[in-house]
DNA sequence: CTGAAAGCGCTTACAG
DNA sequence: CTGAAAGCGCTTACAG
């Protein structure tokens, strides 16, 4: 039989509010009486039954992760994971637990939502940007549940959101170009309709701006994030008569491209053309010479949410829609080394 | 306020109990009442509190997905969040929900499986066969808790565990390549301390003698799987005076070292030198042409791991212990099209 | 076929 | 500083 809070009682010669009070820190207990409840618990090696707690307390100490869960989500978008066990990290680390919810296979997803919110099964929601729709939105606001989406959605709305800033990273971008001394500088980005490589290319062209420098149209590239129509940018802007000392890309299969691009012409890196990437993930550590990188702790914006997240439950009118997460430079040798640190 | 079983009652003329049965499905219960209740219920939108349910019925209706959790290890490990996903699929079928549990930041792991098994958080744990510590698996064993480990542990034991079976995808391949008329073949694989690469290279080398074919040692080239060790190995085999028609790459960083060392020679694919990969991920869709991939389908492993773990809580005694989960071979342009299917 | 009542293991006003 | 008692919202023998 497992041991209750009775049997913790009975062994300390107490009541049970007693050893309650004990567990929960209340103050009001004498240092003796605490003494000899904690050593109850100890020689009985008693853990609380959290369903009752939890049931009493009228609080689960549990938040939903709601994403989508599908067969090879993991690998078309393991960001998502990465943030995940950010989550988990902070809020593990205050005493709630981190439970699943997939919202890739339902007709509705407003479903299982519901089923969170009025069967109590969580005090909160942290949502995936990518799985917010204008029914959930609408849901989540009505009822007033506490939650955080990650991502901005798509849309205007209510909802509390923190996103990473990618026009700040276009910006760093723009600044390290600048620190090697690369003022001619191209971008080979995604499609024009990509929101981050939209945002990461604003970013580039206004950072460059503010030191003076404009990025003339022949020297921006939009693709398909293909090998193929990277490839063939970069090559075409290579080639041209006035060719960039510096490219940009965008994502890492971009980079794939313009590197393949740079081989075949025999251009070395960094001293003929230099390359800075977007992300790490998840092709960059196959690149040589080791590019220099901006990327985006995402477990660290999982972190941020989950603080959030337990900031809102004490203080519920808090609200947040903000740009959060700073992105960081990993140098490389794709670039010059900078003069000085 | 939210609804509660009362309120549903006096809306239906019943008591709870039984609303309580309609709510379990009792077959004592006549059509006229089960059609007043579940009237009852929908006009007033009625969910029952899943924290008041799991109380209790002394169930949770709740899995623990113990595993690393780190920063980072959604890149490193994408398959474990693939099973994860799978897990959940099947859990949540079943009307059953999972919760996350993190081993990666703590002195002792037992910790915190003592608090799940004795705070009963969950009904069962699931568990990344990485995470399984001998510690752990005493703990589990002794209190003889539903459990299923996921990649079977580095020791003997009495745990319950699948893993996939990496000797026979090994032996598939032999069966491929022998079908394409291939008889000389190559295997590049990691390091011969290496448990996946060494099942692998086994069922290989043992499906190839099965059909009467011999690997000689100069076509097994063990590497630290990185690009350049697998371009070596590759280059000094092809330009051997025997070299081989075939060459099976035991993971996706070899095969591009392997694809490197081939485009160098200038060899065509699959007409000079053919090419089979293990694994999809993450390399295997930015080879051309596209790969001749064995793969194993970690999803449905986790599918298979729910399901064990559900039927082990309707019948506890059931003991697994098994390789359970089958390779699947992805026709692709590197190796010959079968003369027919 | 239905309901009254005990109980799941805690927490928390409230009284002392 | 401590304890008796009510209550959280269900389930489930048990009686009828």
């Amino acid at each position: 039989m497992p041991v209750t809070i009775h049997d913790v009682a009975k062994e300390a010669g107490v009541s049970t509010s007693t050893v309650s009070k004990v567990l929960n820190h209340w103050t009001t207990i004498s240092s003796d009486t605490t003494a000899r409840v904690n050593a109850a618990i100890i020689k009985l090696n008693y853990t609380p039954n959290a369903r009752a707690v939890s049931f009493a307390r009228k609080s689960t100490r549990n938040i939903v992760y709601l994403t989508s869960l599908g067969k090879d989500e993991a690998y078309r978008n393991p960001h998502m994971f990465d943030i995940m066990c950010g989550v988990h990290k902070e809020l593990t680390k205050h005493g709630y637990t981190l439970t699943l919810v997939d919202t890739s296979d339902e007709a509705f997803p407003g479903e299982s939502v519901h089923n969170v919110i009025d069967g109590k099964y969580s005090d909160g929601l942290i949502i995936h940007g990518s799985a917010v729709t204008k029914d959930l939105s609408k849901l989540i606001t009505e009822q007033d549940y506490p939650h955080i989406i990650i991502g901005h959605p798509g849309f205007e709305s209510n909802l509390c959101w923190i996103d990473p800033n990618h026009a700040l990273a276009g910006q760093f971008a723009a600044r390290h170009m600048l620190l090697c001394e690369y003022s001619s500088v191209a971008f080979i980005g995604g499609k024009k309709t990509d929101y981050i490589s939209t945002q990461r290319l604003k970013g580039f062209v206004g950072g460059m701006y503010d030191y003076g420098y404009y990025i003339p149209a022949s020297h921006i590239g939009y693709t398909d994030s293909s090998i193929t129509e990277s490839y063939e940018a970069a090559y075409s802007m290579l080639t041209d008569r006035r060719p960039p000392r510096a490219i940009v890309c965008e994502n890492n299969t971009i980079a794939l491209g313009v590197v393949k691009a740079i081989e075949n012409l025999s251009l070395k890196i960094p001293d003929e053309i230099a390359l800075l990437l977007f992300d790490v993930y998840p092709y960059s550590n196959i690149i040589f010479p080791k590019p220099t990188v901006i990327d985006i702790n995402v477990y660290d914006m999982g972190i941020q949410a989950g603080d959030i997240m337990l900031r809102k439950l004490k203080n519920p009118s808090l609200f947040v829609q903000s740009y959060t997460t700073l992105p960081i430079l990993i140098q490389g040798q794709s670039t010059q080394p900078l003069r000085k640190q």
